[in-house]
This record gives C-alpha cells, structure tokens and sequence, in this order.
DNA sequence: ATAGGGTTAG
C-alpha cells in the first residue's frame, strides 16, 4: 500500500524547519522501520518519514503504523496533526490506524476529533472492530458528549461488538463519566460474568459520582463470587471510604493490602493517606507516609491537603519545604492544598504569596479551583472587599460557585449588605440552587429582618430551589449510621430522642446556652426554636455515639454541610463535659473537640 | 488496546 503523494512532508507546516536528513550509507540503507524503534522525537519521526520516501525505500501499511503509534503514544497537538497528515494520505484507509488515531484523540486536548473522523471512514469501507469502540467510547468520556457516545452505543450493538470484555468497561466509563450512572449500571447488568476490570469500572464509576454505598456493595458482591480483587479495586473501594468516613471498613482494606502484598503500590498508599486523613485519623496517615520511601507529587499532595484539612497549616507548609528540599515538583493540586490549609487558619499574606510562587516560579496557570481558594481565603479572613474586587480583576467571567463562595464568608461576617448584592449576581447566573437562598435568609433573620425572610421563601418556592438536607452518619461497629435534621421530631419517645433530650439537659447545668439566631421562622416561640436547633442531625449523631460506643472513645462524625455555630458550641461542651474526643468532619474541614475547645479556634 | 492514587466547590 502506498503514500498517495510524496510531496506529504512538505505540505506539513513544521517539515521545513526540520528538514535535515539522516546520513544514509547508500551501499547498505538501514531499514525505516528499525530506525522508528530507535526515534525519540517527532522531529526525529519526521526525518524518517521523509527519508524513507526520498529514498525509495519499501514501505507498507506496518510501516504506516508504526509511524502513527509512535504519534499517538504521547499525542500532542502537533504529533496528533502528524499522524492525522499520514492517515489522510493513505489512498486505502486501514482500521488498525484509525484505532491507533482514536487512541490517541481520546488522550488529546482534541478528544472528539475521534468521533469525527470516525464518522468520515464510516462512509468508507471500513469495518470497525473490537478495538476501535474502546478508544471512542474513552473520547466520549473525555468530552462528556453523552449524545455522542449514544449514537456509538447503538452501532455498536448493531454489530455485535458491544459484548465484550475490552468494550463493556469502557462503556461503563463513558456512562460514569457523562453522570449517567444508571445507564452504566444496565450496561453492567447485562454482562454475563463481569470480570474484574468491568467491576472496576462499575465501582469506580459510583465512587467518582458519589454514590459510594453502592461502590462498596458492589465490592462485597465481587467477593461473594470469589473475584480476586486488584489494586485499582482498592483504590476505589478506598475513595469510597474516604467519602463515607467508614474507618473500620478503610482499616479493613489496609489489613487486605498488606496481607495481598498491594502495599507495594505507590498509589495504594497515597489512597491509603487520604483515607486515613479523610476517616479522621490523621495520625495513620502521618505513619504510612513516614514509610514511603519514593515519594511522588501526589503523595506529597495528600499529605499537605490532610494537614489542610485538619487545621494544621503550619505542617502542610512545613511538608511543602522538605518536598521541594527533595526535589518534588509540585503540581496544581499541592498549591490547592497549600492555599486551602491558608485558609482555614487565615493566613492571608502566606496564601497570597504560594499564588504567586505557584504562578511565577512553578509557572503554574491558575484554574478555577484556584482562584475559588484565594476568594475563601480573603473572605473567611474577613477582607470582604479585597475579596469582591479580586473576583472583578479575574481573566475569565466569574461562575456562581466564585460568588458563592464570597456570599458564604459574607454570611460568616454578617455583612448583609454585600450578601444581598452577591446573591443578585449569582441569581443571574443560577438560580437554582437552595443553598443560596438560606444563607441569605439566615442573614436577614440574624438581622431580624423577617419581612424578607418570608418574601425571600417565597421566591424560592416560586424558583423551585430546594436545599440539600443536613445529613450527619456515625460508624459503630461496622454499620454507618445516617441521621438527618430534624429527624422523627415528633416520634420523641425513641432511646436515642430521650438520650439528646438527656444530653442538652446536662449542657445546660454546664452552661449551654442554645444560639437560635440563626432559625428563621418569626412567629415560633423560643422553646420551639430551641427544638429546632436540637433535632440538627450533627447533634443527633453525637447523641447516638454517646449511646452505643464505650465511655472515653473517640466518637467520628461526618456531616454533609458545614456545621452550624450551635452545634459547634454543643460539641465543645459535650468533649468537656462527657470526657469525649469527638471528631467532626464538615463539608469543608475536620474539627477536633477536646477539653471544651476545637482544634479550629472557632475560626471556619 | 478495557478499569486507575492527591483536587472536585462548601
């Protein structure tokens, strides 16, 4: 088969530039296709690319394709233009160089190209095969295109392709990726007998969307049919604790690695590191992470993120120094930790100063994520304005979430005034979204300002905005347990409702003052307000710690939402008043309750 | 040639 023009290098935009030949011994010409094995550059690549056509030497579609997937190994704009420039030049096209290419689309800035150019060789005489859905399916993914994706389902089904053990983890993924988890699990559904990778993808796919309780079952029915687990399993399995705060389960799966020699596994333990952080014991993570011996970014990563999120900014910066004392580079995601543990400790002017290393010295380009950590960091600390004017001066229009973030820190100062101007802002852009509308209406009855309390409902309603639910949950001997706010209130006569009424009973001879400013309804009496607050699920799952674990333990406690001032005030007083440690883990960040006070210094 | 650790918006 042969190149349909030779004048193909000179029509590529770089060949000029790199037109040196190799020197050729004429009496003994090496063959091109060694000279690929030993190419370590597309300058190289096209070097003998040209030389293998000026010099007449045989070439055929082999050699095509090892030109392609040396192109598409580590597909860059330009390797990607290369190997597109040879594709197109091929008078008959060939499936095995169209997957090569879709491979590497599907890992490029340029995703769905493969899903265009797939389209053009279907008018061709081109049969797809078992290798060519993989690849697309993983562009699909990468470019969220559901629709896309779709279409390239059904063809494949048509063909008879889909039932395959290379195609049906990619399917698995694509649908994961595209937040259709449920179409995922009807592809999962109809394996006969999934093998390991399909598992995977499956677990892995309702971890990454937040659904670990059916992560993890999965996982128990993988073993109940004795399949054999591998790492990546784990790490999921252990993203999924991680989310759920299930220590026992996270030790569990530690004790597994170690037994099945998976420990070895650079990535194991960095999952390790974050679970460990993520359950509350901070103190395991610090004790894996003293035994690396390699360490890479993203090790170095978790460890700095679990600092940050446990309030010890001074450790997550003291581990930035001796990483780059080793010679680590840091990525985007060690300054996002680094600017989070900032922060929560109010540490403006070091925040400020690793954005600008992060931009100058590790020429890092800032993304969203960042800039949403720079305006936490001024507005926690109170610089309301800094932080307004800071979202202005951005190079890209600011998303909700930028503003959201501004009008939480406005809440936490009690700024009404830039709350209301903040919320117009996002409403412009988002109005759906509950939890703006209480922060704004808890402010005004912060402010006794119940006329727009109610108007402020009303408009809510209207929008069908809801709010997410206060959910807190507790692991006791191997069962979370799940409490929502105002939980069964009226069913007060179960243990657990008598045991908090019991508990707030001896906060109080302690002290307790219950901080019902933040209820918003005006015509409720001050008891029924005091009930309100009561029934907080973060206080109900505390409750049900004292209850059911032994006197002096630990008890852990995660909550979806950050944890409302109230409950704050309780745990400190229950830490003191019941000898207890209890650890909180907020959406945002852990508190640690001991002695009456909280690691956080009640700054949050 | 399929699944993949640290961030994921409070």
């Amino acid at each position: 088969m042969a190149i349909s023009s030779a004048s193909l290098i000179s029509s590529f935009s770089h060949a000029e530039t790199i037109a040196k030949p190799p020197r050729i011994d004429t009496a003994n010409p090496p063959n091109p296709i060694l000279l690929i094995s030993k190419c370590t550059s597309l300058r190289e690549l096209m070097q003998i690319h040209a030389y293998s056509i000026k010099s007449h030497l045989h070439y055929d579609v082999s050699f095509i394709t090892k030109l392609v997937n040396f192109c598409t190994e580590s597909p860059t704009t330009s390797s990607m233009s290369y190997a597109r420039h040879l594709f197109d030049a091929m008078s008959k096209q060939d499936i095995m160089i169209f997957n090569s290419m879709a491979r590497g689309y599907s890992r490029s800035e340029t995703p769905l190209e493969a899903f265009t150019l797939f389209v053009e060789i279907l008018e061709d005489d081109l049969s797809p095969d078992h290798y060519t859905f993989p690849s697309l399916f993983k562009a699909c993914a990468a470019a969220k295109a559901l629709e896309e994706g779709r279409q390239l389902h059904s063809l494949s089904m048509k063909l008879g392709l889909d039932d395959n053990v290379y195609v049906c983890p990619s399917l698995i993924n694509l649908y994961t990726e595209c937040e259709d988890v449920d179409a995922a699990r009807c592809v999962f559904d109809r394996i006969n007998e999934p093998c390991v990778v399909s598992y995977n993808a499956m677990i892995t796919g309702y971890a990454r969307r937040n659904r670990p309780n059916e992560a993890l079952s999965l996982f128990r029915e993988m073993q109940g049919k004795s399949l054999k687990p591998n790492e990546i399993t784990l790490l999921s399995v252990l993203s999924s604790c991680s989310l759920l705060g299930s220590l026992d389960l996270g030790r569990w799966i530690h004790e597994y690695a170690k037994i099945h020699g998976f420990c070895n596994y650079v990535k194991v333990n960095t999952a390790l590191i974050d679970m460990f952080a993520k359950c509350g014991s901070l103190d395991d993570s610090v004790t894996l992470f003293e035994k690396m011996r390699h360490k890479d970014t993203q090790v170095w990563s978790a460890m700095i993120g679990a600092y940050a999120n446990h309030g010890e900014a001074e450790r997550s910066m003291l581990m930035f120094e001796r990483m780059r004392c080793e010679n680590v580079q840091p990525d985007e995601i060690t300054f996002l930790g680094l600017l989070n543990a900032c922060s929560h400790r109010g540490l403006v002017e070091e925040g400020r100063e690793y954005f600008s290393r992060m931009v100058n010295e590790f020429k890092i380009v800032p993304s969203i994520k960042h800039y949403g950590s720079m305006v936490d960091l001024l507005g926690r600390a109170g610089r309301l304005d800094d932080a307004y004017r800071f979202i202005d001066s951005l190079p890209i229009n600011p998303t909700p979430m930028l503003w959201r973030i501004l009008l939480s820190a406005c809440s936490s100062h009690n700024d009404l005034k830039l709350a209301e101007e903040v919320s117009v802002r996002i409403f412009e852009l988002d109005d759906s979204h509950g939890g703006d509308y209480v922060i704004l209406s808890n402010l005004y009855a912060r402010n006794k300002k119940w006329r727009d309390v109610d108007s402020l409902r009303k408009v809510m309603k209207d929008r069908k905005a809801v709010k997410v639910p206060g959910c807190s949950s507790i692991e006791v001997k191997n069962v979370v347990h799940e409490f929502f706010s105002g939980e069964c209130v009226k069913s007060r006569n179960t243990k657990l409702h008598r045991a908090l009424d019991e508990m707030v009973k001896e906060l109080k001879l302690a002290g307790y003052v219950p901080d019902t400013s933040m209820v918003v309804h005006a015509d409720m009496s001050d008891q029924e307000k005091e009930i309100a607050v009561r029934y907080h699920s973060e206080k109900l799952a505390i409750a049900f710690g004292l209850l059911n674990t032994p006197p002096g333990t630990t008890i852990r406690v995660v909550k979806n939402l950050r944890v409302c001032r109230d409950c704050h005030n309780a745990a400190k007083l229950i830490s003191l008043v019941f000898g207890r440690r209890v650890v909180l883990r907020d959406v945002q960040r852990f508190h640690h309750f001991g002695d009456g006070r909280c690691s956080c210094g009640d700054f949050w």
